[in-house]
DNA sequence: TCAAAAGTGTTTGACTTACACCCATGA
DNA sequence: TCATGGGTGTAAGTCAAACACTTTTGA
C-alpha cells in the first residue's frame, strides 16, 4: 500500500517524515443503491478524491475544497469520519472526510463531466487505505441513518415519502415496512407537507421538504459555529 | 491562542506550515463526579497532554505512548475523538483521544506521582483550543456511555451494582432509578456476578465483573486488529 | 379497465418508567 | 438496636413490529 502519491505533500518534522493528507469519501444513492464517486487514476485503477492542506485553510475548508475539485460543485453535506495513519517508511496521516449528494447534485455532477458513481457494493480494485476508509464510511453513514437526519441530504429538496424510504433502505440495505416508516418519520416532524403532488402515470405522491436542520447533527461534531474545524 | 506550544513540531508541506500534534484527554471519576487529568505547564496555567508523532509510529501508537508518559502508566481506554484545526499564522492540526482510566489505575497514578485530576466541572483556565476539546469530549463521553459499554473502564475490576450506577450518574449528571437501572444493566448480560462480597459495616453487595468486550465498541472504530490507526 | 404506486389502522409484545419497603451487616 | 447502604416487584404507559387492503391516477 505505499508508492507515493503523485500529489502528496512531503511533511518533515523534527527528522520524522510523514505526509498529511485530506480524503473526501462522496455518496450518493441511485436506484441500485449506495454508491460512491471515485476518481479514476493513471495507471492501476481508482482512488478516492485527496488533496493536502493549504496555507491559512482549516480541515474542514480543506475537505470542502477538495470536494469541490473533485465534484465539480459543492457537496450538500461534509462531515469528518476520522483520522487514519498508515505506517509505512513514510507515515501517512489521513483525515478522511465523508460527502453527501443530493439527487440534484448528483445529476448535475454527471452531466458537467464524465465522472462515474459505482455502487459501494461492486466496487472495484481500491488501495488498501481507500478500501478501509471507505468500508469505514459506510458502517458510519448506515449507523448514523439511525440516529440523525442525514439522509435527507441524499435527496431532492422535494421528495415523496417512498422516495425518502428508498433512501433509508439503499443505505442500511434492508427493507423497511412502509406503515412503519411513515408514521415514525412524520412523527419527528422532520419532514413538511410542501402542498404540491408529483404527477406520474399513477397515483400522484404527496411532495414533502426537509424540515429546518437538526440538532442532533450538530451535537456531534465540535463546536459548531466557531470558525474552527 | 497561539504562542508556540514548548515542544510542538515544526513542519513544513510545499511551503505551507503547520504543527501536527496528538493530544490525549484523560478522563476518571472520582465521588465528586467527572474528573480529567491536567498538566501543568510552566507558566499560566494547566494544558491537556500531548505530543508529536514520531517515527514509525501510528496515531493510536503514539496516543498510548502520550498517555503513558503523561499518566506514568497505560490508560485502560483509549480512543480517537475528533481531529481539530486551528487557523493561525500556522496552522495547527490536533488528533484528540479521550482515555478512560479505571479507580484502579487512577490511584496508582496518583500514589506514583504528584499529578492531579481536577473536576470537569469547576476547571480553571485552559487554553481556547484546550478546552474546546474538553468540552467536545465530555460531550461525546456522556453520549457514548448509553450506547456503548465504555463505562466499565471508568471502574475498578470488581465493582458493586451501585458503584457502577454511581459512574454512570456522573458522566451523565444525572440520577437514576436504581431499580431500573440494576434490572436494564443486568438483562444486557455485560456483567457477571463473581460470586465474593464487598465486606463493610452494612449489609455486603456482590461483586461483579464485566463480561468479555463489547463487540459494540469494535463497531464504532475503524478496522479492528489491522495494525492501522 | 388495468397497472402501478400511494395511502391508511389496529393489534401485540417489548421495553421504560415510576414507585416503597424489607434485609444484612458492623459498630 | 441502630444506621447504612443492598436488594427486590409490579402496574401503567410508551414504543416498535407485524400485518393487507383501498385509492388515485395515466395509459
Amino acid at each position: 500500500m505505499s508508492e507515493r502519491h503523485p500529489d502528496s505533500a512531503a511533511v518533515e518534522s523534527r527528522g520524522v517524515q510523514f505526509d498529511l493528507r485530506v480524503c473526501v469519501i462522496p455518496f450518493s444513492v441511485a436506484d441500485s443503491g449506495l454508491q460512491v464517486l471515485v476518481r479514476h487514476a493513471a495507471p492501476g485503477g481508482a482512488r478516492l478524491p485527496s488533496g493536502n492542506l493549504e496555507l491559512g485553510e482549516g480541515l474542514d475548508d480543506c475537505a470542502a475544497r477538495i470536494a469541490e475539485r473533485a465534484l465539480t460543485t459543492a457537496p450538500d453535506y461534509l462531515e469528518q469520519l476520522y483520522t487514519f495513519s498508515v505506517e509505512a517508511a513514510r507515515v501517512r496521516v489521513i483525515v478522511a472526510y465523508f460527502a453527501l449528494l443530493s439527487a440534484e447534485t448528483r445529476s448535475a455532477i454527471e452531466r458537467n463531466n464524465g465522472l462515474l458513481f459505482r455502487s459501494v457494493a461492486g466496487l472495484p480494485e481500491l488501495p488498501d487505505e481507500d478500501r478501509r476508509m471507505l468500508d469505514y464510511a459506510t458502517l458510519r453513514l448506515r449507523a448514523k441513518l439511525g440516529y440523525s437526519n442525514i439522509g435527507f441530504h441524499l435527496l431532492p429538496r422535494l421528495f415523496t415519502l417512498s422516495e425518502l424510504q428508498e433512501v433509508y433502505e439503499s443505505v442500511i440495505d434492508r427493507k423497511l415496512d412502509k406503515r412503519n416508516f411513515r408514521r415514525r418519520i412524520l412523527a419527528t416532524g422532520i419532514i413538511e407537507p410542501v402542498g404540491a403532488k408529483r404527477s406520474t402515470n399513477h397515483r400522484p405522491a404527496s411532495l414533502y421538504r426537509f424540515a429546518g436542520h437538526d440538532p442532533a447533527i450538530g451535537a456531534l461534531t465540535p463546536a459548531a459555529g466557531d470558525g474552527s474545524s
